[in-house]
DNA sequence: TTGTATGCGTTATCAC
DNA sequence: GTGATAACGCATACAA
């Protein structure tokens, strides 16, 4: 393959003019921009950006880092990050950890190594130790999922607040039994939204009760299984908050399985307002976040780390939505 | 940050013992090593790839350029994909066209400027002749969707016999009336699919009727759109084959709201075996595709393009396997 | 077994 | 407006 050389002799001109002509064009005389442009298209001169990235210290590529892309709450919030990267030059890859900590870690050694300038960690497996390490010495965003005691700037919404109104909605239909399938037990928004659902029942002087409180996984059949411990209580919930979309989607199979009418029986509301909420039969009553911008806000976040520019919120929540279909009202 | 310079001096010895030590240790004195090794420990060397990249000339970087995460269809493709990459050493990165000719652009000059190793590509954008040229200078295999006149190796399923078994399983069912919601007018797996659709028909007997295949899109609301078409026409069909899942649910949505029984009235079947065919109610029949040893055959045969290795077969078919569920038969 | 020296391809500083 | 050249960090051919 060429290199910046070939075509400087081919033009007749200096490297340095070659590499002004890709970089600063108007500080170059138009003759020999042209003589050095057609230079470019007659060997096929493509630049290395081996070379260049070495010199520059930066690559302009910007990591997404996320359990799996399979999760389909992901998808509008890289999109939104997509958006600011594209408009300001930079390239977005994606890598799944896979919940696994040396495969992230794996993924992480790109930016310790300088191949990439930042990256944007939605679920991270790392230590919070080291995570805050990570973050004290190159470019990190924490989206969506964050710890707020690091100095980690992250983008995010009042998982509380929203698990409050998720719970505060099935309240005011009158349901007083309710169940709460929960994530992961050390995954911060699962703790905070189940301290909404704690605090909406305690607000309209209900008892928490513990049975009624499941800890699972944010999948289908997380969300079956813990759904049929919950419809063997003797005193059956008449309402389940589930953690994710996918995870009520498995209530509601099973719940389906014991012949019970939803919403007249029971009711139930999921979270992320994911395209399938929309798309299932009963739609799906659940919780939006404003996921498209969270990406924007992250990303933008990210180049202001990158190029030092000054950081006015390095926290910053974005407002919730709920969103009521036939899982919960008739 | 510090550099091998930076560990040659404390180490007291050269830098390319530092470097031996890094990649050839086995050349390498023990005790020599032992004393590197601290010093790398000590001053919290890590190495610049940017330098070792461009030494090199390679960076054991590998993109997957698909349309957008968020199609559930690839999460196993990628799983098996990143299997083997890991296995080997390379480093995958995701990333997404947005079906946007200039962003697929934008990602293949990763390529062509040395900073991916390789490509694997599922659904491209770019025109044949551009595609062939990429081949031809660069290590790249499609995946999934292929275009079989081109000198770029694939792997992919018989579309057209999976295709196939999918509508003689409806007319075994009984059905005559048929429907086919295709997906994009160009994308060759649906041209592929349409010839199977029309080759059992033809095999049975049974007159195409034009009005009963719908070009649409792979979505949820193109799904919704050509069901409604379908069921509007005086002879209704009795049974809907979907270019995908997420095409069948939208069909499944629409003869919800016409109130007609599913198998019984009209049967639909998807395709892919996505999650969701299986959590739907009713759970969806569909063609499934072998998607994780997709992955690791394309991840394999890159492998073998980027090194050089001989390749016996650079065409791969795998097999598909129709499952059959609740909305096609009882 | 180790050190010296070179070059990968580019950009940026400095001089003209 | 342009050219000469050093430097980015590393791996390796060659010499010792």
């Amino acid at each position: 393959m060429s290199n910046i050389k070939d075509v400087a002799e081919k033009a007749d001109v200096s490297t340095a003019t070659v590499s002004r002509v890709l970089n600063n064009p108007h500080t170059v005389k138009n003759e020999t921009k042209k003589r050095v442009q057609k230079a470019i298209q007659e060997i096929d001169y493509q630049p290395n950006m081996l070379g260049r990235n070495l010199r520059r210290s930066s690559t302009r590529m910007v990591m997404i880092l996320l359990e799996n892309v399979s999760n389909p709450f992901y998808s509008r919030v890289i999109r939104g990050i997509e958006q600011i990267a594209l408009e300001n030059d930079y390239y977005i890859v994606i890598c799944n950890n896979n919940s696994d900590p040396a495969q992230e870690n794996t993924y992480l050694n790109l930016l310790r190594s300088k191949v990439l300038d930042g990256v944007i960690m939605m679920k991270p497996e790392l230590s919070k130790k080291k995570l805050q390490e990570l973050g004290s010495r190159f470019a990190v965003v924490q989206c969506c999922e964050y710890i707020d005691d690091l100095d980690i700037p992250f983008v995010s919404i009042n998982n509380k607040k929203a698990a409050y109104s998720a719970v505060k909605h099935l309240l005011d239909q009158g349901h007083q039994n309710i169940g709460f399938i929960s994530g992961g037990q050390n995954v911060p928004s699962a703790q905070q939204r189940k301290k909404g659902y704690k605090y909406a029942l305690q607000e309209s002087g209900i008892t928490i009760k513990q049975k009624y409180i499941k800890n699972g996984t944010y999948g289908y059949k997380g969300g079956m299984e813990k759904t049929r411990e919950l419809l063997s209580l003797k005193e059956k919930p008449t309402a389940i908050f589930a953690i994710s979309d996918i995870t009520a989607i498995g209530a509601i199979k099973t719940i389906r399985e014991y012949n019970l009418k939803i919403p007249d029986e029971i009711a139930v509301v999921g979270f992320d307002n994911t395209s399938i909420s929309r798309m299932y039969n009963p739609e799906l009553t659940t919780i939006a976040q404003p996921r498209k911008e969270m990406g924007q806000k992250a990303m933008q976040l990210l180049i202001d780390i990158i190029q030092h520019n000054e950081i006015k919120n390095k926290n910053i929540f974005l407002d919730h939505k709920l969103i009521i279909r036939e899982s919960s009202k008739n």
